[in-house]
DNA sequence: ACTTGTTTGAAATGTACGTTTGAATCACTG
DNA sequence: CAGTGATTCAAACGTACATTTCAAACAAGT
């Protein structure tokens, strides 16, 4: 009775980990099986195919994540003054965080999934997650333009994908960083730490003032 | 005479730009050597595999581009008093403006090919950078130190790599992030565009205060 | 023109992959 | 306990890949 539901959490949980490490493209299925202690052909009889294994992985932590950052965001919606930036920001760091409690590492894998997801299989998330949360996230990027009252539409639009470079790169090499991080500083960093010492370098790139005329050096030699 | 050169040379045009568009892993020999119309047996005996063709693919703008930001950086560290954070950022865009001389479109082709390393052969690109650029990267490390001097090693090091990550991912995006500005903010942004947007973000962001109370908001509810 | 070393060509090799198949096994119901 | 639908299993299928092989074509020196 339990067998067919433990195939399915078991190909899920053996393939979210191999594919969090190594990437979508770089797993196979037989990878996945293998460690999964269940047969090749279950995957596509549960999943239908790869692709929708990944989107499943993906989706069993989204359809828990996104709709509280939807209620998150609207308790800052709901506020009369416009937040600060960094506020706005914290807002994921508690939803983030209780994915720990849905599973072990949860917080950590899921990132390195986006990570991957983002990376890997250019286009397919950032379509998949517009398609299926794009109302949340419409409410994040208006609460972070009311913070941020002095940046054009398209300036914060380069802004916010500069931001979600620094976290899906990050995420996704994190197990390297994390390693010379160590290595370097005898500095032992979690998830929990990145995330905090993401929110000041994210808060500050964004909100920077539009044009930097110091990006042209005041060079006088300059042709 | 030039038959033999000139295949080589084919090899590596026609490379490195399915390899900027699709990624590394995403591009097969046959892809390469059908759009390059030589044979596929020439990949492996002008360049004995994918992977030393990938390494030399890079390393054609690689050889070209860190000897120039070696001397840039001299220039800099020779001065007195410690530069300013977006003058040691705004180093990099001549050398890599500079990149158009040699190819066309070879600015924005190597920034891509620069994101499809960090991205698609996860640690391959960064070791092979720090083995061989090193010493430039160390100096590089030493000006933002300069620069920045409220920030120890370790947020420094932390706050480099997203800012590595905020331009791997914008370049190995860049053409769907591009799509999507020309469609939402009838907004045509070329690779300068996006260098200049990005020095006053990055700037911001790496030279943040270190310790931002804010990260955390002041509930007093959290257990 | 013949020889020598380099480069190209077409074909084959072996491996890995995602997916499909059909029989065997299981869990449950009437 | 016979029967039925869901699941598992071993095996195979077809495809794509990087790499190798070896003969043919080529260039250059003497």
């Amino acid at each position: 009775m339990n067998s067919k539901i433990n195939t399915q959490q078991k190909i899920l949980d053996a393939a979210q980990n191999l594919f969090a490490e190594a990437g979508f493209n770089d797993t196979s299925l037989r990878q996945i099986t293998t460690k999964a202690e269940v047969n090749l052909a279950s995957v596509n009889y549960h999943f239908g195919s790869k692709k929708e294994l990944i989107q499943a992985v993906l989706q069993r932590y989204l359809q828990i994540l996104m709709p509280r950052l939807d209620q998150e965001f609207d308790v800052l919606l709901a506020k009369t003054k416009p937040n600060h930036l960094p506020d706005v920001l914290a807002v994921f760091v508690k939803p983030l965080l209780e994915l720990n409690n849905i599973q072990r590492k949860g917080t950590r894998t899921f990132l390195q999934l986006l990570g991957r997801g983002y990376t890997d299989v250019q286009g397919h998330l950032r379509w998949f997650i517009n398609h299926h949360y794009g109302r949340t996230l419409d409410k994040f990027v208006l609460l972070v333009q009311q913070s941020c009252p002095h940046l054009p539409q398209s300036e914060l639009f380069w802004r916010l994908h500069f931001a979600l470079g620094s976290i899906v790169f990050t995420m996704a090499s994190n197990d390297a960083l994390a390693e010379i991080a160590l290595a370097d500083f005898d500095e032992a960093v979690d998830i929990e730490g990145v995330i905090h010492r993401l929110i000041p370098y994210l808060s500050a790139g964004i909100a920077a003032p539009v044009f930097n005329q110091t990006t042209v050096t005041p060079t006088r030699t300059v042709a």
